[in-house]
DNA sequence: CTGAAAGCGCTAACAA
DNA sequence: TTGTTAGCGCTTTCAG
């Protein structure tokens, strides 16, 4: 069961060459004869030698490992970005290293500081705290960021999130509503402020007033949105007709409270969400949401921390991915 | 930016001690002297040592991590264990190496591969494959086994998977259903055989018999049950009462073939589901369905592995974990 | 085109 | 209680 491992010593001594020609064959570095690099591909694969991770990382410094930090694994807008992320880089040979920071700061420092010291080549960060976490300013590798991004960050890839705002904000006005209420995350972070700024451009369009509580900050989950929606159900009547929620799991609240309190979506309120997160499609009714593209998303951040980590230019500092409507039975 | 890292040698000067007499204090390895404690732990605070862990592993062998291989990891069922799993290993001073196999046998090979080369020093398998891996059969490292697991494993935990499918027939008997269907993987792995039998023993003590097409095994997905129920209806006509599926996913597919093949849930047809994942929950109606203790699944197997790799008795080679029926409104 | 040898940062056996 | 030192497996000059 325990076989010993072999070596890049074994390797030389059968094939008859020195350790430094088995290591410039295993790495395709060129420089030996074709009958030389054939001797050494068969008694590599004869003996089943697998270089050392541990030495290689000794020596070189790196290795050929890419960390990716979510916040959340269990949100799956996040896993599928992990998804992706892990298929892209496994096909440039580097793994990934994935962390759930929690939305635990303490917890995320200690994951940071954990990639650095298994040398991580590069770092991509999706989202999560409301601020970036401190650890990561001095760097010694290169990050991209996913979705939000620090002032002054290397390379950021994020969807369109000021169309997202509009599109939302278009279809509610088209569907008729007169008092759309916008529910958002209470931090304003950057992306949740272009989602606002395109909601508020489309009502301006449609020559929608809003005035009162239109707008209100909460925490961004099912049970927070559900509870201010009674809240206000009760307190004030629905004085609303419309929903943007910043992601789905609010409008999904938002959703059940009004059934709860009796109100029929969509013919007395109407909702749009975002994310397109499955839970959006198998809901009742199924949910109108703005969809976001997790592939390109990832792909694109693949990309560019493989140039930054191979020292090639990058096009661009920020790339911004386009976002869709999906229109469902909530408008 | 890029400081000049600071190591085992950096830190003895400058305490003035030996890099033994270092590596002793950081390991806490006992013999050395109060004093030279407190010294060598001001000067490796101060210069923000960081041990080299290619050299730990490169010298030890160890690299106090371990690996985890999920099927999926979009699926929430299974992202919940990585989390837990996450949570619970970092408080041993633990990391994580986490790996989708993305339901791909070459995928997965791939990432057993690049687990064994990072030297985990022990392994959590996650369900997945119909048999497990023969990249996994040489281990040098012990594996722990969540859900399903091969005939010779070291040690697995799962959930009571007969008593889950009991509790799911003896719902529907109880509900009234005279026809239940069972819709299940096609695949007989033993935790989907267990289910079987529980679901059958509860028909049996509600001498319910069954005959015709009450067994059918599909591919465990939305798509393929919904696409099964809507070809069954037209075939066949409802000629069932009530499906127990073998996960969540599968009972949302067959309740929306029933909805749109006109047929109404629960009045006509009842249905429970496996899994208990947010969508059971959210979706219309709600779900009945088993629940699955994915905290308690997480947390024995991690303390299992952790005594596997620490040489500890292991007290059992098999941890079964109770079930529950959620009960919500489509029985 | 190939080999010899230094050395990456650490641990552990041995010596003192 | 502490220090000296060999060596883990590999890459990479440098010399040939």
């Amino acid at each position: 069961m325990a076989e010993k491992k072999v070596s890049i010593i074994d390797v030389a001594k059968k094939a008859g060459v020195s350790t430094a020609t088995v290591s410039r064959v295993v790495n395709r570095l060129g420089g030996y004869s074709k009958e030389t690099e054939k001797k050494v591909l068969k008694t590599v694969k004869e003996s089943g030698f697998r270089p050392n991770v541990n030495a290689i990382g000794l020596r070189t410094n790196r290795s050929h490992c890419v960390g990716v930090i979510v916040p959340d694994i269990t949100n799956e807008f996040f896993a599928k970005i992990v998804r992706i992320l892990d298929i892209y880089f496994i096909k440039y040979n580097y793994s990934v290293l994935i962390c759930d920071s929690n939305e635990d700061p303490e917890l995320e420092k200690r994951h940071i500081q954990d990639m650095f010291d298994k040398n991580v080549d590069g770092l991509i960060y999706v989202s999560g705290m409301e601020r970036i976490h401190s650890a990561l300013k001095g760097s010694p590798v290169p990050i991209v960021f996913i979705d939000r991004a620090p002032k002054n960050a290397e390379v950021v890839v994020q969807s369109d999130n000021f169309q997202g705002g509009y599109l939302a904000g278009k279809k509610l006005c088209e569907a008729g509503c007169r008092k759309p209420l916008l529910l958002r995350d209470y931090r304003i972070a950057s992306t949740i402020q272009q989602r606002r700024s395109g909601f508020m451009k489309a009502l301006e369009a449609y020559e929608i007033l809003c005035e009162g509580d239109y707008e209100i900050g909460i925490s961004p989950d099912y049970v927070s949105a559900k509870g201010k929606i009674s809240e206000l159900l009760s307190r004030q009547g629905c004085y609303f007709d419309g929903i943007f929620t910043t992601n789905d799991m609010m409008a999904l609240g938002a959703m059940h409270a009004l059934a709860e309190a009796g109100y029929r979506v969509p013919e007395e309120v109407k909702l749009v969400g975002f994310d397109n997160v499955s839970l959006s499609e198998f809901c009742n009714p199924p949910m109108t949401t703005i969809n976001q593209n997790t592939e390109q998303l990832a792909v694109l951040a693949g990309e560019a921390l493989l140039k930054l980590i191979r020292n090639e230019e990058i096009e661009k500092k920020e790339y911004v991915v386009p976002v869709s409507l999906k229109i469902r039975n909530t408008t």
